[in-house]
Parts: structure tokens; C-alpha cells; sequence
DNA sequence: GCTCAAAGCTACTGTCATTAGCCACGCTCG
DNA sequence: CGAGCGTGGCTAATGACAGTAGCTTTGAGC
């Protein structure tokens, strides 16, 4: 048996990519192991099971995210910042939504878990955001929470069809934004 | 054998609740007949199977939603009305979190499928809000879609444990009210 | 009281996650 | 170069579930 050198990072890549292909629900351990030249139960040397796999699928699609958004605001500031952020986070979204699938219902064990981690570089790479425009102090947390749920919703939302094709989907993400970029200039 | 007296609503009504209690994915045939009091096949003289119960269970919670909202809103106009049915439906998905969790990721089969009147009848309950603000036609469907994002995303988030503890959720939640009732009414 | 469709049950199959326990590969160190 | 040994792979088996086949019983309508 010549041996495949797989690693834990091989195995959640692929994983990852079959979660997009797939669907995330429809990725067993079966299915992964034959994607990366192996049997189900090999699978097990690399991750502790389904969960496991799911857990560090969700925080490198999180650590994902927040690269895409981060290098996107580079260089803008104000609504450019918010635009580049947020088109970039729904396009992270929209091109991978296996991955993206998996950072939901799945709460953070505990402070150093990775998830938790990659979740605040995501959230990180949003306050950046704020900074072009004029929000108080005390409301920082309150904006990010709105500019979170925002982009997780419409993109979610779209990502499973929950838009009917009534009006282009485009254009009103670029209405949001707009939206959105009022409402905080007007602070 | 004594005859539980069971037909599809009950059994989907069992169903809704059970998800709220252990999750939507803990939610299993086997447990559900154990509630219902029948063995495990016999609920399929009633439900198609999982993914028919899923279904069900989705259109049951769009409908609940949109009656809850519907009738928040009732004699408000407005602020007033923006703010009851967000808070309607923000109460809805954290007091039904397994019943609202069906319905994502399910797309509707087709234009008589159950589900989609319902989803349309929640929408309808937005629109009703957007009545109370000077919306040109062409935006409504945007301004929609940008409600819809708020409130499924903020809830979704909150129900999956997205948010971290450093400043309240409710604050957040009215926050983004105001915000949304700014941005509405600038328009 | 008879009929019969509906609603329940037992038994069974197939899929999947996960565990136990075995074995070969290939690196390291003498 | 050869022995030792940890790692990564394998087969086999278990247990939870979804779903199906086919039999039995109930009870409503005649």
C-alpha cells in the first residue's frame, strides 16, 4: 500500500472543496476518502470525525474570509472600504458556499479555539471598515453587529435561493451598500 | 393496537416542536415517533419522509412568522411598525429555533409548493411596513431584500451563538432598528 | 354485521459514522 | 546496511438511521 502523505490540512482542504461542490450536507467521510485516494476509516488519522472535520472546515473558510475581505478594503477607506468589503465578502460566499455552510449553528469551544480566532481576524478586517467613517465609541460593537448580520444574511439568502429572480440580485447588494454607507455617514 | 389518531399536521406540529428542543439535526424519525407515540415506519403513512417533514415543518414556521408579524404590525405605522415586526420576528426565531433553522437552505419545488405561499406571505408582512415610508416602486423590492437580510441574519446569528458577549444583543437588535428607520425614512 | 381503506406493526435493507485491531512503509540510528 | 518503531493505511465489525415490504387490525360507512 503505497501511502497517499496526507496531512490534517490536506484532508480539510479537500474537504472543503467537496463541501462546495457538494453541498455540505451531502459530505460524508465515504465520499471525502475516496476524493483524496484513501479508505473511510484513514480519514480518521487526520481528523477526530465529522465534527471535527466540520470545525476546522468552518474556521479555514473563516480565516478565508477575512483575507478576501482584509486585501479587498486595502487602499479605500469610507464607502469605497465598505464596498470592496462587502462585495468581497459576498463573493467568498457565493463562490464557496460549502465552506461558508459550515461556519453555521457551529459555536466556538472555548477562547482558543481556532474558529474563534479566525471569527475575530473576519470581524477584524470589518472594524477596519468603520474606521473611514464617524461612529462613536459606545456604538462600534452595535455597527459591526449590523454589518455582519447584513452581509450574512443577503449572502445566505441568495447562496440558497431565498431571493425570487423578480429584481437582479446584483443590483440590490449595491443598493444595500449604498444604504448602508448612508446610514453610517449620516452618524 | 390502539389507534394514536395521528394525520400529517400533527405530526408535523410534533415534529416543529421537537426540532425547537434538541435542533434541527438532532431531529430523527425514531425520536419523533417515540413523541408521537407510534413506531418509526408508521409515520411515513403520514410524511413522504425526512426531507417531506423538513418541508413541512419550513412552511409551518413561515406561516407562524408571517402571522406573528402580520399582527405585531397591526395599527402601526412607521418607526412604530418597522420595530414590531422586526422585534416579532426576531422573537419568533429565538423562541422556534428548530422550526425557523428548516427553512434555510430549502429551496421552494415550485409555484404551488406550500412553502413558497408562505414565504410570501411573510414578505408580505414587510411590504406592509415599507407602506408606512416614502419608498420609490423601484426600491421596494431592494428595501425588502435589505429587511429581510437584517432581520434573518441578525437572528440567525444570534440563534447560532455568532455573537460574542461584550455588548447586549437586545441593545444591538434596537440599534439597528433606529438605524434601518433612519436610512427608510432619508429616502 | 360486513367491507375495506387507512393506520399501525414487525422484519429487513442499505448507508454512514466510528472503533478495533492488524500490517506495511520508510525514517532514524547504530 | 539492517534492525526498530512510529505513523498511516487497511479490513472487519458495530450501531444509529432512513426508508421499504408486506402483514394485521381498526373502525367508519353501508
Amino acid at each position: 500500500m503505497p501511502r497517499a502523505g496526507l496531512d490534517p490540512a490536506a484532508v480539510v482542504a479537500a474537504g472543503a472543496a467537496l463541501a462546495d461542490e457538494v453541498g455540505i450536507a451531502r459530505l460524508t467521510m465515504g465520499l471525502l476518502a475516496e476524493r483524496v485516494g484513501v479508505r473511510t476509516p484513514s480519514l480518521y488519522k487526520h481528523v477526530a470525525g465529522q465534527n471535527d472535520l466540520n470545525r476546522r472546515i468552518a474556521a479555514l473558510a473563516l480565516n478565508e474570509a477575512a483575507d478576501a475581505v482584509g486585501s479587498a478594503v486595502q487602499g479605500y477607506a469610507g464607502r469605497d472600504a465598505l464596498g470592496a468589503a462587502a462585495r468581497a465578502f459576498r463573493a467568498f460566499v457565493l463562490e464557496h458556499p460549502g465552506r461558508y455552510a459550515a461556519t453555521i449553528g457551529v459555536e466556538p469551544t472555548g477562547p482558543d479555539d481556532p474558529m474563534a480566532a479566525a471569527g475575530q481576524r473576519l470581524l477584524g478586517a470589518f472594524t477596519a471598515v468603520l474606521r473611514g467613517y464617524e461612529v462613536a465609541e459606545s456604538d462600534v460593537n452595535h455597527a459591526l453587529r449590523l454589518l455582519r448580520s447584513l452581509c450574512h444574511g443577503f449572502a445566505t439568502l441568495q447562496s440558497a435561493g431565498g431571493f425570487q429572480w423578480s429584481t437582479d440580485v446584483d443590483e440590490s447588494f449595491e443598493w444595500l451598500i449604498r444604504f448602508a454607507d448612508r446610514g453610517l455617514r449620516a452618524m
